[in-house]
DNA sequence: TTATTTAACTATCATTTTTATAGTTGCAAA
DNA sequence: TTTGCAACTATAAAAATGATAGTTAAATAA
């Protein structure tokens, strides 16, 4: 049994999905990849996420330690920037080869 | 918006983890990486996944074209091997790259 | 001989995750 | 003056996953 933060894994692999699996938190991770981006900008490069999931997934990116929100004013209307972490960027090669796949599959066998 | 069997998904990243994603798929392609395995091998090596989920997800990979079942013998005990297609072959890199960042995080992370 | 075990599941019900839809708060623009 | 915006939260429903038990016919153990 391996750990990360608080829960256990079977495996490295499980491990892995543990932390970047479910249906968008690759994708909030893809979109983060190369720039910083506001709550609204990922909302609109996601169109098919409801907000709750949304708000939901970057907590749980946040709590795992994958990226970092910066509130810039303290009164509405907000102003928060999502961007990766250190440890986050670990993962951009992967997002990468996880991006390109889904590229493959599209071009040749769709 | 792209597709893949029936589904839609906006981003390549997402269809990559409308197929792969979830909690189980990945763990059971790393387990098919490099042998077939019978039913009860594969359940041995994933102790904490239910049967009835374990089921489901096999169904599933097999659904979009990932792993072929084969059945040696037509009364019970039944035998029955899972192994990964052509198509599901050329997720090993990629899977090997889950795996392996796991691996990084239980050596340095932990 | 009888009982237990095995393999590969399926059935039923409970819990967790994700979705759908609507609402909140102050400011800014029309 | 009304409308819209940003970054969410609230509530209820649907889908995914989990817990537990049951099925079938043969093989094996007592």
């Amino acid at each position: 049994m391996l750990k990360f933060n608080g829960n256990e894994y079977p495996c490295c692999a499980s491990l892995t999905m543990g932390i970047i699996g479910g249906k968008w938190k690759t994708v909030i991770l893809f979109h983060l990849m190369n720039e910083k981006l506001r709550y609204n900008e990922l909302r609109k490069s996601m169109p098919t996420v409801t907000e709750r999931t949304l708000s939901l997934q970057l907590k749980a990116l946040e709590e795992d330690g994958l990226i970092k929100r910066k509130v810039y004013t303290s009164k509405p209307p907000l102003k928060v920037e999502y961007s990766l972490t250190d440890f986050g960027k670990t993962l951009i090669p992967l997002i990468q080869s996880i991006a390109d796949w889904g590229d493959l599959v599209v071009e040749n066998y769709s």
